[in-house]
DNA sequence: AATTTATTTGGAATGGTTCTAATTCGCACT
DNA sequence: AGTGCGAATTAGAACCATTCCAAATAAATT
């Protein structure tokens, strides 16, 4: 794995000469580092190897099997450091949390407007882009006096074999 | 309250005259016990008084808050059953269980498709109505192979005060 | 280097929900 | 109406994802 850097602003990580980075409506104009310092934060290996990590493998993983990937490069990383960084990650909008009703938060690194399917049978989770025209009208069912802050569409469901996923 | 039944089929219950009904596209053709033994399933008085009060006051209660309600009828009923009833409730399609992020699993027993608004202020959730063909353009975003047995769209956010609410 | 403040860490606590095993109930068949 | 049997209820223990805590460590500032 190397990092590269584009525009001397953003590193990104290198896999098999595939890039890896974040997924957002326009190119990110900040690395994970500069995003957490400008929230007031600070960079540390623990929250730049979990960024990586959800980065790299984009399956929306849970919180354990986030400290299950991280021990390999942090051995000595504790599991409250795992929730700790997940969700300073999140405050700070780099990483999406995602919850399927009541079973274990998943974290996501897709940060443009997207809903997300979750598959029964194999329990995998996948993101669904949004069209933005849907997005507008989807909010516009609201009456007036609703201000939404956020919304959220999540689909639950099987998906056919022939479907190939990642 | 007065129990009232039409078409000799369907018992609704009256509260000061405003007649209280499950929310259906089309009018209910079944009383909760025609539903729970077409299901294989016992009507007992706690999944009845359980399923009345759902109906009786449309507000998304948790678990807990219908435990709370139901112990003035049946005095002598456990959180365990409550929690037994409302998943069966859920389990026969009488019942829809709703949850936000990692929050208490409320309940709902309005079946015709709509989405939930949660006011992060006051913690109430309100029922947001959902156009058919609005549902269709959402199940449209699904790529060949993704089938969906359920979708889910919830909004946060907050509600004016002259937004009169329930 | 010393001080200050943020972060990490292991372990305990939390809280909504589920499980367990005993009791009670509803219902079908005498 | 009484009996038998499977279903449902109950109290309390267990579960488990997550949060809290207080001590140790690390990063920034002086
Ligand atoms: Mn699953
Ligand atoms: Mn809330
Ligand atoms: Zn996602
Ligand atoms: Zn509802």
């Amino acid at each position: 794995m190397v990092l590269i850097r584009t525009c001397d602003l953003e590193p990104f990580q290198l896999t098999d000469g595939v890039p890896i980075m974040p997924t957002t409506t326009t190119m990110p104009t900040e690395t994970a580092a500069q995003t957490l310092t400008d929230s007031g934060l600070r960079s540390t290996p623990q929250r730049e190897v979990i960024y990586s990590i959800l980065l790299n493998k984009r399956d929306h993983p849970t919180a354990d099997e986030v400290y299950a990937r991280v021990k390999t490069e942090l051995p000595s990383i504790s599991l409250a450091t795992v929730y700790n960084c997940l969700e300073t990650l999140v405050g700070c909008n780099l990483v999406r949390a995602v919850n399927f009703d009541r079973e274990p938060t998943r974290y996501c690194p897709n940060l443009r407007p997207h809903a997300h399917f979750h598959d029964e049978n194999l329990g995998s989770t996948y993101d669904i882009d949004l069209p933005p025209d849907l997005l507008e009208q989807i909010k516009a069912i609201l009456p007036p006096g609703y201000n939404a802050s956020s919304i959220e569409i999540s689909f639950r469901g099987h998906t056919a074999p022939e479907a190939a996923q990642n």
